[in-house]
DNA sequence: ACGGATGTTCAGTTTTGATTGAACATACCT
DNA sequence: AGGTATGTTCAATCAAAACTGAACATCCGT
């Protein structure tokens, strides 16, 4: 099939489009990331396996994000730690591949909840050291603790939630 | 009343074990305040506004915290924004005094929602240029800004059910 | 008006954490 | 075994954010 210039011209711009939508999200989570904790390149790549949807290789996420390998492996060994990702082998490639774990937004939630549970602990902690003799700050810490506390089970319901239903 | 030297020394013990507990708490907050975004000085001035419980001055933050009174300045003022803490007057005096609003766990929960909010803004930001032929990254983006919608929604909720208990 | 106490601002410094890249270890292919 | 592709580790670098302190503005009492 012969297409004119004007034809070809459009479906480029349609292919640029698209690639610029694409780049512009991925540093867009990159940012996000960064505002929950995670290192900006790890935010960027569990954008990019969001947004590609399927298996990319180590060595793609290096090559797009242009970033090190170093880069890379610290990455994704810390979004494996959070179960956002995983790590899958292709039979006869040499390189790992990696894509979202199915509940990758449910294990987010739940990521958020141990930290915020790791707070609850360590207020207490604080609570066990505060003589009995000092009750109105006890009192004060506890209900600061029992705040962290119910924020965690609040966190851990809504993940089983989200597990439920998707 | 004369006591002797042992009851003095208990006394003085327990006067220690009271002041090392606060001290603690008051670092231990402020490291926990970082994985919660705000910097280390602004939680350390919300853990001695919230063990100490009554009004306490910019110079008495400053002087205990041992930090600039420009940190001060900046950190009540970070404080202040996201309702955590109040700036009250006392009559008579010239220094500032502060301290911790009753509802501030519940704004905490809020200031938190606000974050969340602001990204899934971003993310349906994204979704508006993706262009439509794209369906898959569509689906995977869009279900990632419910995602996000979804918890802002129930951190919103969280917020509200503080409010009415307390 | 003056002096001193107070809070804010901002340029400079320090600290913290992320990122790189080279050395290394491992596995595979020949 | 030798060579190459691959992922990890870690010391060095870089960037971002926190923090300081001095200059400034304001207010109050005198």
């Amino acid at each position: 099939m012969r297409r004119n210039r004007t034809t070809d011209q459009l479906i480029r711009a349609k292919r640029d489009a698209a690639a610029t939508a694409r780049a512009e999200f991925i540093e867009k989570i990159g940012v996000i990331a960064q505002s929950e904790g995670l290192p900006r390149i790890a935010g960027r790549v569990l954008a990019m396996l969001l947004y590609d949807g399927e298996e990319v290789s180590f060595g793609q996420l290096a090559g797009a994000l242009k970033v090190s390998r170093g880069s890379v492996s610290s990455s994704v060994r810390l979004l494996e730690s959070q179960q956002l990702i995983k790590r899958v082998a292709r039979p006869g490639e040499r390189q790992d591949y990696f894509q979202l774990v199915e509940s990758a937004f449910a294990n987010m939630v739940t990521a958020s909840a141990m930290r915020v549970r790791r707070a609850a602990d360590e207020i207490e902690e604080s609570l066990q050291i505060i003589p009995a003799s000092e009750t109105g700050p006890r009192a004060r810490v506890a209900d600061y603790a029992a705040y962290y506390r119910a924020m965690g089970e609040g966190l851990d319901t809504a993940a089983k939630a989200l597990r439920k239903t998707r």
